[in-house]
DNA sequence: GACTTCGGGTGACTTTTGTCACCCAGTTTT
DNA sequence: AAAACTGGGTGACAAAAGTCACCCGAAGTC
C-alpha cells in the first residue's frame, strides 16, 4: 500500500477493515472535498454511491414539506451515511439533507460494488450492521426527545450533544440557529436560555454560549 | 418440501426467498404464538433470534421513560422487526415494545444462522436491506408527524394508517386508546375527533370511529 | 461619525395542548 | 333494579409554545 490521501484516510480511519478490503477500497473509491456550509446532498437527490466521511463534520437535518430543517444528527470521520447505504441499495431518493459544518472530505464507494463487498468482506459486512445500528439508535432517541420531552428538556440534550460532539463547552452557535435545528422560534429558545443562565447551567454570551459542569 | 405449518407459511409468505433459503429456514427456524394484547419483546429484552411476523399483526411502540407508549408503526405477515435483526446482531437490548393486536404468529430465526445466511443466499441480503429500508423511511416519517405537524394533522394520518392497515373504515378505537398511541389525552383527541366531525371526514360512534372517502 | 446589520431581550397576546372536575348514557355486574 | 363501570362530552383553567412589535447595543460599513 502506497500512501495517496485516500489509502491514508482508509488506513487510519478503517483499521478494522481487512487488508484485502482496504487495498480493494483504495482503488475503488473516489474522494470528494466539501467546503463548510456546503450541502452534500439534499432532498429527493439520489445516491450512486455510499458515503463514507473521513474529514471534517457533516450535520444531518431532516426536511419538512415547508421548508423547515428538523436537525437529526451528525456524522463524523470513520462513520458512513446509513441513508445513502439504503437509497443506494435500492436506487431510491433521499428525503433528508446533509451540510458539511466544517470543511470535509468523504469517499464514495460505488453502488455496485456494494453486493460484493458484503459477500466477500466480513469486516464491511459488519461496519454495514453497526452503521445501521447506530442510526436506527439516533433516530429512536430523536424520537423520544420530541415525543416525550419538552423543548425545555430537548433544548439542554440539545447542547449537551452538540459540546460532545464539537468536543467543547464554548458552544458558536446564534439563537437563531438553534431555534431551526429544533425547529423553534428564536424568541422561545432566547427565554429557554435566559432560564437556564438562571439556574446556572450555562453562560450566555453575544455569538456563543458556555456550558458549565 | 413438505407441509408442516412452518414450510407452508414460508412457502407462502416468502415466495422471493430461493429455494435452497427456504428449504434451510424450514429446518432450523421456531415458530411461536402469541395471543391478541400479548407483549412480544420488552423493553430492555434481549434478543436471541430475528423475528418474522407470519401470521397476525403486531404494533411497535417506543417507551418514554415516564412509562408512556408512543406508537410507532405495526408489523404484518411477510415483514420482520428490524430491530431484533440489528439488536441479535449486535446483542443489545431493545428499547421498543411490541404487543400483538391479534392472535399472531411468529417464526425465530437464530441469530447464530443470521451472518451465514447474509453471505450464502442473496435472497435474504436483498430481504434483510429491504427491512432496514422501510423501517429506517417509517421512522423519519414519524419524526416528520411529531417535528412538523400538529396534533390534528397526526390524528388525521393516524386515522388514515390505522384504516390502511387494518383494511376497513370502521375502526374499533376507544378515544383513550388513541390519546395514548399519540402520547396525547383522551379529551383533547376527544375534542380534535368532534371538529373532524364536524368538518365530515368522520363519524363518530360509541367504541368505533367512521372514516368518511 | 452616521448608518446598517446582527444577535439578542422583552412584554403582550394567541394558539395549542394538557388538566381538572364533573356530567351523561349505555352496558355489565350483582 | 340498583350499582358500578366504560366511553365519551364539556367548561374552565393552566402551561407551553409561537407570534408580533419593538427595543437595545455591538460590530461592521460607508
Amino acid at each position: 500500500m502506497n500512501s495517496t490521501p485516500i489509502s491514508n484516510y482508509i488506513n487510519t480511519l478503517f483499521p478494522q477493515f481487512e487488508p484485502a478490503l482496504r487495498t480493494k477500497l483504495i482503488e475503488e473509491v473516489t474522494i470528494k472535498h466539501f467546503k463548510a456550509g456546503e450541502h452534500l446532498m439534499q432532498t429527493g437527490q439520489y445516491f450512486r454511491s455510499t458515503v463514507l466521511i473521513v474529514e471534517g463534520r457533516v450535520k444531518l437535518y431532516r426536511e419538512g414539506t415547508d421548508g423547515n430543517e428538523f436537525f437529526m444528527y451528525y456524522l463524523q470521520p470513520g462513520e458512513a451515511c446509513a441513508l445513502s447505504m439504503i437509497c443506494a441499495a435500492k436506487q431510491e431518493s433521499s428525503k433528508i439533507m446533509g451540510k458539511a459544518i466544517e470543511d470535509s472530505t468523504i469517499l464514495m464507494v460505488p453502488i455496485a460494488l456494494m453486493d460484493d463487498l458484503m459477500k466477500q468482506y466480513p469486516s464491511w459486512y459488519y461496519f454495514v450492521m453497526e452503521t445501521y445500528r447506530a442510526r436506527f439508535e439516533e433516530l429512536l432517541q430523536v424520537i423520544d426527545g420530541i415525543a416525550f420531552n419538552g423543548l425545555d428538556e430537548r433544548l439542554s440534550f440539545y447542547l449537551q450533544k452538540q459540546a460532545e460532539q464539537l468536543e467543547t463547552n464554548q458552544l458558536n452557535l446564534t439563537h437563531q440557529e438553534i431555534a431551526s435545528d429544533l425547529n423553534s422560534s428564536r424568541e422561545v429558545i432566547s427565554r429557554l436560555l435566559k432560564k437556564m443562565e438562571q439556574k446556572g447551567e450555562i453562560k450566555l454570551f453575544r455569538n456563543y454560549i458556555e456550558l458549565k459542569k
